[in-house]
DNA sequence: TTCAAAGTTAAACATTTGTTTAATTTAAAC
DNA sequence: GTTTAAATTAAACAAATGTTTAACTTTGAA
């Protein structure tokens, strides 16, 4: 089987990914990055041919496991419109906790587009997901389980966003939780702990659940 | 009345604050800077000392709008902690919006704080905003209006994160939401959709609405 | 063993960076 | 009008940047 990056590539790639998370792409130097991996400088123009095209290499490799691989899921039958919804936010939670540093670049290069392949790239990785609960939602609304009028944009908003700020103040709130103890243990009850309160909340916007005073 | 920055001081500082919400604070240089302020170089020193400088000043410049003024209203027995929830919610959504360059630097800051004053300014920020929810929130659960156990952590991530992803994305979500019209009068048209989404959201999330199947 | 391609290296390249200098202009107080 | 401090300027500074060069080692097939 084609085998897209070598070992070598990957090397640099993951050092770089994880010097972009940490401080930045501008502020990381090739010659970071070369120190992080153990090479010469010169290798990243060699293998890459420049900076910029080692940040799409990265974007290439790394999109590829944020992309869904649920076409068949949404289609199933006998899954409902409901367990459909709860398995797509479980996804983005698991992959985004699972690359928080491949995440954190993406939130960066939502604020400042390096250039226009990555942007097409988050353009579309963005479109897929909205097409994606788009389906479900109407699934659900056509057998009378969710209410009419669902605004799809804020609901990716209101997802994307939460895990998004979690993930980048996860210091700042396990502080705040108090939890002291193995590291570890407490990010996955923590998590889970997110997982279910996103879990509600999301139920709630797809049923009628005004509750006012 | 002192004023902390001199007519010239802000001059800088806004062009400082524009470019760095579009290109970040690494990949604007001083020389930009320089050109779209209509100065020379070296004023930047001569009146902020650095470049870094520069920054804390804008951050000192802008923290003091973006924090909320409420403590009397918190205060305030005649108004419902419900009210008072989505006084400090509105808020939020009003003063990220009316500071959208602002908010990008801060999610920047967020990512990657560029040193300790920042830092440290940004986590007495949200310290204070997590205080006041609680507040309020205690002061419901005591008067039996909201339920028991609510993660306010957890709160604050949906509220922040949810607008941010929001304003990071608005162009995005502004071509899905397919309004082609004046512009102007569809952000404030969109603004307000989002608001009472945001509202509904946080209202069923202090009360009990869970919906399951 | 030979030899060409691939891999690796240190050094050099031209730009760009933030900051400082030293000279000049402007402004205001006397 | 003179003087003194503040404001402004162009030029220079050293350091760091991404990339290229040219020499070298390693590798693996002939």
């Amino acid at each position: 089987m084609h085998k897209e990056f070598s070992d070598k590539q990957l090397l640099i790639i993951e050092a770089a990914e994880q010097l972009f998370a940490e401080k930045t792409y501008d502020s990381t130097s090739v010659r970071d990055i070369a120190k992080a991996a153990s090479i010469n400088v010169a290798m990243i123009s060699y293998y890459f041919g420049s900076k910029e095209d080692l940040m799409k290499s990265l974007f290439g490799y790394r999109m590829q496991f944020m992309k869904n691989r649920l076409s068949e899921l949404i289609e199933d039958k006998t899954i409902s419109p409901l367990e459909k919804m709860e398995i797509i936010v479980n996804s983005w939670i698991d992959k985004i906790f699972a690359q928080q540093s491949f995440h954190k670049i993406m939130v960066h290069a939502q604020l400042n587009p390096h250039n226009s392949t990555i942007k097409n790239l988050m353009n579309t990785y963005k479109e897929e997901q909205i097409q994606q609960l788009e389906k479900i939602i109407k699934d659900g609304q056509k057998k009378k389980l969710f209410i009419k009028n669902i605004d799809i944009p804020f609901m990716i908003s209101l997802n994307i966003g939460c895990i998004s700020q979690f993930i980048l103040n996860i210091d700042f709130y396990n502080k705040i939780y108090n939890t002291k103890t193995d590291k570890n243990k407490n990010l996955e009850k923590i998590k889970n702990n997110f997982k279910s309160n996103l879990l509600q909340i999301n139920r709630n916007f797809l049923h009628e659940a005004k509750t006012t005073i």
